[in-house]
DNA sequence: CGTATGACGTGCA
DNA sequence: GTGCACGCCATAC
């Protein structure tokens, strides 16, 4: 976790949401060590070309689904089917 | 090395 | 309650 780039941390700390949760994208840059770091924590799941990476699961703080490459809706559904 | 961009967050109107 | 504008961080060009 120390060897680690803000990239990598994200990464993690994404494939690390349980099922059925999910986290805010200042969650996630918090735990990768920058707490403001919200935008560039999105920049990441676009750039993101790992497909490990649940970015379903991350939504924005106010509760909002934020986007999914443009398939937000999509998003949704796949929380739904998480049980979230 | 400096500039521009973005899947965000918070505050104010 | 909704919409607009500004601010912050990291990455890519």
């Amino acid at each position: 976790m120390e060897e680690l780039n803000f990239t990598e941390k994200v990464l993690l700390v994404v494939q690390n949401i349980p099922k059925g949760e999910t986290k805010s994208y200042s969650e996630v840059a918090q735990l990768a060590g920058s707490p403001r770091a919200a935008r560039a924590v999105g920049n990441i799941m676009k750039h993101n070309v790992y497909p490990h990476i649940p970015c379903h699961r991350v939504i924005k703080a106010d509760g909002s689904l934020g986007g999914y490459n443009g398939l937000q809706g999509k998003k949704e559904a796949l929380l739904r089917e998480e049980g979230w």
